[in-house]
This record gives structure tokens, sequence and C-alpha cells, in this order.
DNA sequence: CGCAGTCCATACTCAGTCGTATGGTAAGTC
DNA sequence: GACTTACCATACGACTGAGTATGGACTGCG
């Protein structure tokens, strides 16, 4: 983290790409991961490219898997820390309400589920913290089927959402309007 | 409706090339969108194609617009005619869940957000039903700044739904499991 | 019958992108 | 100081898919 951060003229490591590759997909999407654009945003030719990775799809996946491991548990172990278990839930809704990028990415991720490569690693993360989920709503005290169908609730508002107000832009919500439809996802999805 | 149904050696016109191409789309998205292929679908050449549109970008243009105009009001308008205000959104609910096909559509349109020409169209269909469910909420007894809020919550839950379930096939519900669902859907989601 | 308009086939051009082949340069190593 | 290794540039081949040019076939109409 000292001397790899500028593009200045440093040399390039596979862990680079990867990490372009990521900004790029969150930016413009997986369809825009070309090999000759990346290597023009990172001032140098295919010729780098094909030393570190065998072919594209190779970047894509060693991509895929770096955001399916670092991309988690940093919310999710913070969480687990707070004493009383009806207070995880509506803290958690709040928090992940005030990240930004790691929904950009997920947002781009969901637009390329036509690609078959990008498909189970949205399948296992999804399904993870859905899981994460339905035992924090089993912990506020839902019984066992509720605790479920509500955590599915939940994870299908969240992802609806950002297709909605993320990716389509569409109601543009301001600071205010946003924290007020937080609150009623809290009232409305949990319980007292 | 008499003798252009079926694809035999009839000649083709525009209309015939737009609903290939709303198929098309619902079965393998608008990336798969292709003149020749949908050409061959359709046993012609391209020669065809273009003498009926300008270019690709025109027929997913008209296609859209004709999904736009035909996809919707069979089931609104049929909703509204529910004498009972607070039986309208559990009715919407369960047949909205039995149908199908437009499911397919919207859910692959929803994958191809970072083309230009999808978003706007996606916009206003999606604004116009989550406006639709904001007056229904309100008839339901929901104060206006809840029922605001409250159909934002339930589209998005929606639209996350057909991600996960549909396009990502995540949890395979089986068809018991589904109507579980849907009726902890109605009971979380509407006023009692 | 002949002609014009409609619809389609064939054969191209052109641009974008993946992947390869090969040579070049800077930094270490003995 | 020669030699190896890591990284990159350049040039090329091949494929894919959009769009064009042009001619042929069928149909209705005078």
């Amino acid at each position: 983290m000292n001397a790899t951060s500028k593009p200045e003229r440093n040399r390039l490591s596979a862990e680079d790409w990867e990490l372009a590759a990521l900004q790029l997909i969150a930016e413009q999407g997986v369809g825009a991961l070309a090999v000759e654009a990346l290597a023009r945003r990172l001032g140098v030719t295919k010729g780098s490219f094909y030393w570190h990775f065998r072919t594209r799809e190779a970047l894509l996946q060693a991509t895929l898997e770096r955001w399916e491991q670092y991309g988690e548990r940093e919310i999710i172990s913070q969480i687990e820390l707070i004493a009383d278990p009806r207070e995880r839930l509506p803290e958690l809704f709040r928090r992940v309400a005030h990240e930004l990028q790691p929904h950009r990415v997920y947002a781009a991720l969901l637009k390329a589920l036509d690609h078959p490569l990008v498909v189970p690693v949205m399948a296992r993360v999804s399904s993870r913290r859905t899981e994460f989920l339905e035992t924090a709503y089993r912990q506020a005290g839902l019984a066992p089927a509720d605790a479920l169908n509500r955590a599915r609730l939940t994870y299908a508002a969240y992802v609806g959402f950002l297709q909605l107000n993320f990716t389509l832009g569409l109601p543009r919500l301001s600071h205010d309007e946003f924290d007020a439809y937080v609150e009623h996802m809290i009232a409305t999805l949990i319980p007292a």
C-alpha cells in the first residue's frame, strides 16, 4: 500500500490488473472489461496483460474471486459483536445504507448475470448474506419459517433497491428521503 | 392473427421482427440480440432485416416501445375493478405471482441496464408501477408518506426477487415454498 | 403482358477484440 | 560484464458481427 497506488511508471502485478478490472466493472460493467481498454487505463499495452493472465476470462475469474473473498465480512463480523440480538438488524440496515462503493460493484455484477462466470459467484454471495439475515431474524424472535421468508424478502428488497435507485437512478432520493426510506424498512421488516 | 402466426414461408413485417426480438430477449437477454442470429431464427437472412430496419438499435428501440405499450395494463385494469380497496393488494400479489412470461422479459431487461436504450424504458415502467402501488397502499389506509415508502419497498422486493430467484436461480423454491413466500409478503407488507 | 413495388439472398466491406509471436529493455545475479 | 528473469511494445492473424451494394423473385395492377 505504499508505492503501487498511483499509476506512475511502475511495473504492474497481477493484483494491479485485478483491482483495475474491479474498478472498471464498477464503473462500466462487465461487458466493458476489454483487454486493450484496461491496458490503456493502466498506461501499458496488451503485452503486459498476457504475461500475467492466460486469457481474458482468467482475469475476470480472478477478479471475481478476489471480490468474493475480500468484499464481505467487514460489516458482518462487526454486527455479530452487538450484544442485544434485537439491535443487530436495525444497526445492520443503517450501516449498510451508508456504504457506497461495495454497492456499486454488486450492482454492476447484477447487470452482468448473463455471463456464466458471475452467476455462481453472485449466487454464493447472495445466499450467504440471506442466511446471515435468516439467523439474525431468528435471534430477533421470529419463527424459523418466518425468519427464512423474511430474510428472502429483505435481501430481495436490497437487490431491487440497487437496481431501481442505483442503476436506474429512478426516484433520485434526497438524503432525508433516503433516511426516511431506511427507517420505514426497519419499521416494516423488523419485528418490534 | 390468421396467417402470420406460424413461421412458414410467409413474408415478414417489421412487427414480426419486433415480436421475435422480444422473445429472443426473454430467452437469452438483450446482448444476444444479433441481426444474423435473429434472421436465422426467422428463416431468412440479413437482407430482410435491413429492409425493415435501418439499424440494430432501431429494432431494439421499436421492440422496447412495443413492450412498454402492450406489456402492462392487463392486470392493473383488472385490479382496479375490485370494489374493496383492502382486497386489491393481496389479489394483485397473488395474480402477479402466477404470471411467468412477463417476468421473463422484465428480468432480461434488468440484466441489460447497461444499455442506454433500455434505461429510460425501464425507468418509466418501474415508476408507473410504483405509483400504482402507492395509490393502492393509500387506499388501503396507509398515510401518504408511508404509502410511498411501502410502494418503493414492495416494488424493490419484486425486482430483487426476479434477480435472485429467476435470473440467479438461487434457492430454487418449490411450488409450496413459493406460495408460502407470497403469503409472507402479503402478511408483512400489506397493512391488516 | 409488362411494370413497379415489396421482400429477400448473396457477397462483400469495415471495425473491434481476442490471442500469438517475437523482439526489446531494465534490474538483478554470478 | 555477460546472462538470466520479469515485464512490456509491436506487429500480426483470425474471428465476429454490423452495415452496404446489388441483383433476383414474387405479387398486384394497369
